[in-house]
DNA sequence: GTGGCCCTACCG
DNA sequence: GGTAGGGCCACT
C-alpha cells in the first residue's frame, strides 16, 4: 500500500479524476484516506485529498507526496463515499463535493515565492529595491514593482533565483498562554529562598499557583492578582514556572444555559414518537414526515428522540433553516444537552466554525445543530437525522455542488441505518406525496400542546379599501386592531414580503424608472444613505435630483419597502414604538439578536420586517400579526409560488397567541378569492395539498415529474441566444422518450451583471432518461465554456427560476 | 534566425 | 488552474 489515489485541488473537468502518487516511507503511517496532502502537479505543488490506497498503478513513474496537511483523516470513509455520490448526483467535480463537506478553513491557499540563489548585489537595481535584503520574497512583490515576466524568466534560467509554490493551510488553532509550575510543590518551596524578600509579587503569584490544580490562563492570573508581566517573566527565568501555549475554543455562544428536563408528552406526541423510537432501537432506516401544526410540540419530539439516541451511544444531526433566525431553538437544544451540542451556522466566523467542527471531529460533542452544511458533520455513529422545517428552500444549495440537504440526509440515514425525521407544519408537496404513497412514514400532530386554538385569520380585500377611499397601505381593520393592542400593552408583528415590492424610483412626468446599468431590474432606493442600489449586483449610485431622461424634478420613489412602511406607520400610529428588521438594520453582526431581544423586552409595540420575522419567533405578548400584502409573491414566475405563499402565511400566523393570550391575524390581499389565501386562512393544509396537486398534475410539475434546469449565460446577447439554441438541439436529440424539453427561453431576469441568461427546463420521470444527455451536453460545450466566456450550469430539482 | 504571442495539452 | 512547449508570424 504505498500508492495514494488523490483528488487534486483543481476544479476543472480535465483534472476531475484520481491521480496516483507514491507514498514516501516517512509518511506511510500518516497518509490515509481522508487526509489532505501536498503533491507535485505539473511544475508546481498543490493540495489534494487522499481517497484511497493501493499497491499498483497504471502509471510507472509516480511522483512522491511532498507532505501531509493533516495528521489524521478529516473525512471518514463514509464521507469520502458520499462525495462520490454527490459528484454523480449533482454533476459537480469531485473536489467541489469534498470541499463542500468541510468548513472553509480547509481550503488551501497558494503562494508563489521567489528564492534568491545568488548574492543580492548581483541583481539589477530594480530588483534590489524589491528584495531589500530578504532571501525569500512573495512573487507578487515583483509584479507590483512592474518587473516584466521576461526578466524573471531570464534570472531563473541563469540560476539567480528559483520559484517555489507554497501550499498554506488555514486551519490555525487558537491558543492562549497558560502558566504552570515547573517543579513539584516541595521542590518549589525548597527553592523559595531564591526569590528575594522584596519581590512580593513574585512570591504571591507563586504561592497562588501552588494552590491551583491545573495550569491557569496567564490572563486569569494577571487579573486575579493584579500583576504585570515583569514578575512572571522573572519567575520563568528562575525556573519556577513555565509558560505553555494551549489550544482553546473560541466561544461564540457565551453564557451557559439553564438545564432543562424532558416535558411530558401528550397522547398524540406519544403516538408520533413511538415509531421513531422503534427505528432507533432496531437500528432501522425509515424516513418520517412529521406533519405538525405550529405549536404542536415537534421540537420536544426531536429532543426526546435524540435523548434515546445518545443513551445508545450514538450521535445526532439536527438541521434548522438558518440558525441565526431561531436563537430560541438553539437555546432549547443547549439547555437540554448542554456541552454535548455543537452549533454550526453562517453567523460564525471562519475560526469559530472550525472550532465547532473540531468538537465534532474529536467526538467531544454528540449533537450538531446547524444549517444546511451541518448535514456533513463527520460523525461515524449517527443515530438520527432531523430536518426541521423541511420545506425551507435554504436546504438547497444554489452553487456547486447544487445538493439538497434532505437527499444527503437520506443517503446518510441509509448508510448508518438510522431514522431521518422531516418536520414541518407545511411540508413540501414532494414530501407529502411521498408520505401518501408510503415511501415516507407519515406522522401527524393535529393538536396544539395546550389546546389553544390557532389564531383567527381575517382576510381583508384591499380593493374594497381603495373603493372606500383608503389610499394608505393599511386597512381600517388592521389599524383598529393595532391601536387596540397597543392600548392594551400587547405587541404586534407586521410582515411585508418585500419580493417584488422593493421601492423603485420613477419620474412622475415621463414615467422613467432608474434601472441598473448591468442588470435588467429597477434599482432600489435606500433612504438611510439616500442612494440607489441594485439587489442583484450591488451596484450603487446616488439618488438623482432630476430625472435622467426628461430632467424634471418630479422624480420620486415608489413601492413598499420596509422603510416606507415604517414611515407610513409612524404617520398613522403616532404613539407606536416600532422596530424595523430588514437587510439594512440586521447586516451588522449580532444586530438581529439585539433587535429581537429589544422586542422581547417590550421596548417596542410593533415589530416590522420581511420574511425573516415569519420564522421561529416566539414572543408571549404578541397577539396580532399583520400581513401587508399576502399576494406579493403569488404571481412570481415560479411553479412553487402558491406553495411558498401558503407556507409563509401559515408560518407568520403561528407567531400570534402562542401563550396565554389569544392571537389574531389580519391578512391584506388584492386577491382574497385565491385558493392559497383562502385555505391558509382556514388552516387547511389537506385541502391546499389536494388542490395544488391538481395544478401540478395538469402542468406536469413536481411531484408528478422531476425537473432539471439548464442555465446558460454569455456577455454577448447574440452568442447567448445562439448557444441556447444549440443546447436545446442537443438535448432534443439526446433526451430519452419520456423526458420533455421546454425552451430555450430567456430567464425571467434576462440580464444580470452584464450577462445575458437563457434556460432550458427538462421534465423527466427517471434519471436514466436525462443522465447521458446532460453529460454529453457538458462535454460538448466544455470547450466553449473555457474559451469563450460561456457559462453553463445544470441544476437538478431547482428552486430558483429567476 | 530569433523573439514574442497565442493556443493547447497535460499534469500521476 | 497554471504552465511549458509548439506553432506561427514578424522583424533584425
Amino acid at each position: 500500500m504505498d500508492i495514494a489515489k488523490v483528488v487534486v485541488d483543481v476544479p476543472v473537468s480535465a483534472t476531475d479524476a484520481l491521480f496516483d502518487y507514491h507514498i514516501p516511507d516517512h509518511l506511510k503511517t500518516v497518509v490515509k484516506p481522508g487526509v489532505r496532502v501536498v503533491v507535485p502537479f505539473g511544475p508546481r505543488h498543490i493540495m489534494g485529498f487522499v481517497v484511497d490506497l493501493t499497491d499498483d498503478s497504471d502509471f510507472d513513474k509516480l511522483k512522491p507526496i511532498q507532505r501531509v496537511m493533516d495528521y489524521e483523516p478529516i473525512l471518514t470513509p463514509e464521507l469520502l463515499k458520499l462525495s462520490k455520490w454527490l459528484q454523480h448526483e449533482t454533476l459537480c467535480f469531485r473536489i467541489s463535493a469534498l470541499q463542500a463537506m468541510l468548513p472553509a478553513v480547509f481550503k488551501a491557499k497558494y503562494e508563489k515565492e521567489v528564492w534568491l540563489l545568488t548574492e543580492e548585489d548581483a541583481l539589477p537595481d530594480n530588483w534590489q529595491r524589491v528584495t531589500q535584503g530578504r532571501e525569500v520574497i512573495p512573487f507578487q512583490d515583483l509584479q507590483d514593482a512592474q518587473i516584466p515576466d521576461s526578466q524573471i524568466t531570464k534570472h531563473i534560467e541563469v540560476g539567480d533565483i528559483e520559484l517555489k509554490y507554497v501550499v498554506k493551510g488555514k486551519n490555525r488553532v487558537k491558543t492562549d498562554t497558560y502558566v504552570k509550575l515547573a517543579l513539584s510543590e516541595p521542590e518549589t518551596l525548597e527553592k523559595l529562598d531564591d526569590i528575594s524578600k522584596q519581590a512580593k509579587q513574585q512570591r504571591q503569584a507563586l504561592m497562588w499557583l501552588i494552590d491551583q490544580e491545573e495550569p491557569v490562563r496567564l490572563k486569569q492570573l494577571q487579573q486575579t492578582l493584579d500583576v504585570t508581566r515583569g514578575p512572571i517573566k522573572a519567575l520563568e527565568d528562575k525556573g519556577f514556572i513555565s509558560l505553555v501555549q494551549r489550544e482553546i475554543y473560541r466561544d461564540p455562544h457565551g453564557a451557559e444555559q439553564q438545564p432543562s428536563q424532558s416535558l411530558p408528552l401528550t397522547e398524540q406526541q406519544q403516538n408520533v414518537i413511538n415509531p421513531i423510537m422503534d427505528n432507533i432501537e432496531q437500528s432501522k432506516h425509515d424516513v418520517f414526515l412529521l406533519h405538525g401544526v405550529t405549536g404542536s410540540g415537534k421540537t420536544e419530539i426531536y429532543l426526546q428522540s435524540i435523548e434515546k439516541v445518545l443513551a445508545k451511544g450514538e450521535e445526532a444531526i439536527v438541521l434548522v433553516p438558518e440558525i441565526a433566525l431561531t436563537p430560541q431553538m438553539v437555546t432549547r437544544f443547549k439547555s437540554r444537552f448542554g456541552a454535548d451540542v455543537a452549533v454550526l451556522h453562517s453567523g460564525l466566523s471562519t475560526g469559530e466554525k472550525y472550532d465547532e467542527w473540531r468538537k465534532i471531529h474529536r467526538r467531544e460533542v454528540k449533537v450538531v445543530v446547524g444549517a444546511r452544511s451541518a448535514i456533513f458533520a463527520p460523525f461515524d455513529r449517527l443515530g438520527i437525522i432531523i430536518i426541521d422545517e423541511e420545506h425551507e428552500t435554504t436546504y438547497k444549495q444554489e452553487d456547486y455542488p447544487k445538493y439538497h440537504a434532505r437527499e444527503v440526509a437520506k443517503y446518510r440515514g441509509d448508510y448508518h441505518q438510522c431514522p431521518v425525521v422531516l418536520g414541518s407544519a407545511t411540508p413540501t408537496l414532494e414530501s407529502y406525496a411521498r408520505a401518501q404513497k408510503g415511501v415516507y412514514r407519515l406522522l401527524e400532530l393535529t393538536e396544539r400542546i395546550n389546546q389553544q386554538a390557532l389564531p383567527d385569520m381575517e382576510i381583508v380585500d384591499m380593493r374594497k379599501e381603495l373603493e372606500k377611499g383608503n389610499r394608505t397601505m393599511f386597512s381600517d381593520a388592521l389599524v383598529d386592531k393595532m391601536s387596540e393592542r397597543i392600548n392594551r400593552g400587547e405587541q404586534v408583528v407586521l410582515m411585508l414580503n418585500r419580493r417584488g415590492y422593493a421601492s423603485f424610483v420613477m419620474c412622475r412626468e415621463c414615467g422613467e424608472t432608474v434601472q441598473c446599468e448591468h442588470c435588467d431590474i429597477s434599482m432600489t432606493y435606500h433612504r438611510t444613505q439616500h442612494r440607489l442600489k441594485c439587489h442583484y449586483c450591488n451596484a450603487e449610485r446616488p439618488m438623482p435630483d432630476v430625472c435622467p431622461n426628461c430632467e424634471s424634478d418630479a422624480i420620486r420613489f415608489f413601492g413598499t419597502g420596509t422603510q416606507k412602511v415604517e414611515e407610513a406607520l409612524r404617520e398613522q400610529m403616532d404613539n407606536a414604538r416600532i422596530i424595523r428588521m430588514d437587510v439594512d438594520t440586521t447586516s451588522r453582526k449580532g444586530a438581529h439578536e439585539r433587535l429581537l431581544q429589544q422586542f422581547a423586552d417590550g421596548e417596542a409595540d410593533i415589530l416590522l420586517g420581511t420574511q425573516m420575522i415569519a420564522k421561529g419567533l416566539d414572543f408571549e405578548n404578541v397577539t396580532l400579526v399583520g400581513v401587508i400584502a399576502a399576494d406579493a409573491m403569488l404571481h412570481l414566475p415560479d411553479f412553487r409560488a402558491a406553495e411558498k405563499s401558503f407556507q409563509l402565511l401559515t408560518q407568520v400566523s403561528g407567531r400570534a397567541g402562542r401563550h396565554e393570550l389569544p392571537g389574531e391575524v389580519v391578512v391584506q390581499t388584492y386577491t382574497p378569492e385565491h385558493y392559497t389565501v383562502e385555505m391558509a386562512a382556514a388552516y387547511d393544509y389537506q385541502a391546499f395539498y389536494l388542490r395544488e396537486m391538481q395544478v401540478r398534475k395538469r402542468f406536469g410539475y413536481p411531484p408528478y415529474y422531476y425537473l432539471v434546469l439548464v442555465n446558460l449565460s454569455h456577455s454577448h446577447h447574440v452568442k447567448a441566444v445562439d448557444a441556447s439554441k444549440r443546447v436545446a438541439e442537443l438535448l432534443a436529440r439526446e433526451l430519452g422518450d419520456d423526458a420533455q424539453l421546454l425552451g430555450p427561453s430567456p430567464s425571467p431576469m434576462l440580464r444580470i451583471k452584464d450577462r445575458y441568461r437563457y434556460q432550458c427546463m427538462i421534465k423527466y420521470r427517471q434519471r436514466d432518461d436525462v443522465e447521458s444527455a446532460l453529460s454529453q451536453l457538458l462535454n460538448q460545450f466544455q470547450k466553449e465554456m473555457t474559451q469563450d466566456d460561456l457559462q453553463l450550469t445544470v441544476d437538478f430539482e431547482p428552486y430558483y427560476f429567476m
